[in-house]
This record gives C-alpha cells, structure tokens and sequence, in this order.
DNA sequence: GATTTATATAAGTATATTGTTATATGCTTA
DNA sequence: TAAGCATATAACAATATACTTATATAAATC
C-alpha cells in the first residue's frame, strides 16, 4: 500500500476519533457493510442518540457518509476522505467483524416491513 | 508489512493516545532518536510536566521505555510493544521531524554540561 | 552535605467527552 | 391528516483529559 503522509493535527483528529471502542467497532463494521442507526442498535449496549451521536462526529470528520433512503439513512465508509488510505491502513489491524455482522443480520430490523 | 490483528480494546486505548497532537509528535521524534524530558521541551510550548505526564501515559500503554543515565531520563520507542507493527505502520503516515529534531540538536540541552 | 539540574508527582482547574432522557424532525402508511 | 417508526437534536450529568503551579525526588557537582 501506498505510504501517504498526512498532516498531523488531521492525523491526531482521525486517531482520536478511532480511539474510542465503540466508533472503533463501527468503522470496522461498516468496511465490510453499509448500516442504519437501528442496525448498529443490536451491536452495543447503548442508547439510539449514542449511536448517532458516535456517527455524527463520523460524519462531521467526513469519515463516513450518509444516504437516506426512505426512513432508513444509510451510512458507509466515505471513500473520498482524503485520509482514506490511512484509515484503512488502522482498520486492517482491527479484528474481523463478521460476528457483530451476524448480529445484526440474524435481527436484521430493517427487514421488519418487508423493505 | 506483516498484517498484525490487534484486540479492538486495546487498538482503541493506542489510537486514543496517539490522537493527541502532542503525543503522536513525540512519538513521531522518538521514532527517529531517543529524547529526554528537556529536549523535548524545545519542541512544545508547554511546561515541563505537560511533557512528563504525556510520556508517563506512552510509558505506562507501553509505547515507550525509558533509560535512566545519570540526571536524564531518555525516552524511546519500546520495540517490545505487542502492538508495535501497528504502531509503526500509522507512523509512517506522519509527517517527517527533522525540523523539530534540529530545533533539538540546535540547543541541545543535554550538552550545556559537556556530557 | 548544600546547591543545582532534570524529572516526577500532587493538587487544582477548565474544558472535552460520552453517556443519559426528553423531545423534535422526517418519512411512510393507514 | 393522524399514527408510527427511524433518526436527530437538545439539555444535562458524570467522568476524563490536558493543562497549570507548587513541591518532591534523584543524580551531579561544588
């Protein structure tokens, strides 16, 4: 992989927004699958505004991206981040999400309605 | 680069501390040469125990050791930290010290005493 | 052994962070 | 248009963080 250097007060920003367990969890699961507050709800024992407020500054750091489709609002890794490389680089060393991902598949709450 | 999977609490306790401005500049210089508390100091603008008290949370993570020789301390990287390949790879995305390094070695505080 | 220098620790403070509960917003559907 | 669900935002509280100044400790030197 490409060795991208970064600035650090933009380095230090993205370090201390993955240093925290939860947000942490959340960037490793959304590399592998894009998800809704209500999906996340099922992985951490935590309140709804935690979750989206834990999102919130994802998105403020331009770390994930939102879609919104009908009631649902979608988010994704932001692939166009300029720290993009780096950030994958950090998520590579975190462990295989595949069991939250179950998790969240075996409820799946967005199925409930049939959409 | 080897691929190192790190346990998710203890990549987020090492990205919490390298997302520190302060800290990932020291950990960036120690990288290139092992410091003591008054180098270190030419680097900052702040006090003596600011500086302290950030190597002592690296130190007390693991990141760092240090090596008592006679009235200094020095500081440097611990090669021996389970998560230093991870450690690595993220420094290697952060911007090159020489410019903090030669404001080290222009004053060079160890050498006021001729040791 | 008193003084100086390097560093650590203690105590205090201002601010940031991370959660909570309550409420607002926005979309969907009856 | 009212009701219900998904999500966001507001307000607040507890705790953590990152400094400061004052003081303690440890080694070197006079």
């Amino acid at each position: 992989m490409q060795k991208v250097v970064v600035e650090i007060e933009k380095a230090a920003h993205v370090l201390k927004l993955l240093g925290d367990k939860t947000r942490l969890t959340i960037m490793a699961i959304l590399k592998k699958r894009e998800c809704c507050v209500c999906e996340l709800l099922e992985v951490f024992d935590m309140s709804q505004p935690a979750i989206s407020q834990h999102l919130r500054k994802l998105k403020d750091a331009g770390l994930v991206k939102e879609d919104r489709r009908g009631q649902w609002i979608y988010y994704s890794l932001n692939l166009e981040n300029e720290l993009y490389d780096f950030i994958q680089e950090i998520l590579q060393h975190i462990p295989d999400q595949t069991e939250n991902i179950r998790k969240i598949e075996e409820t799946n709450p967005t199925l409930r309605c049939g959409c």
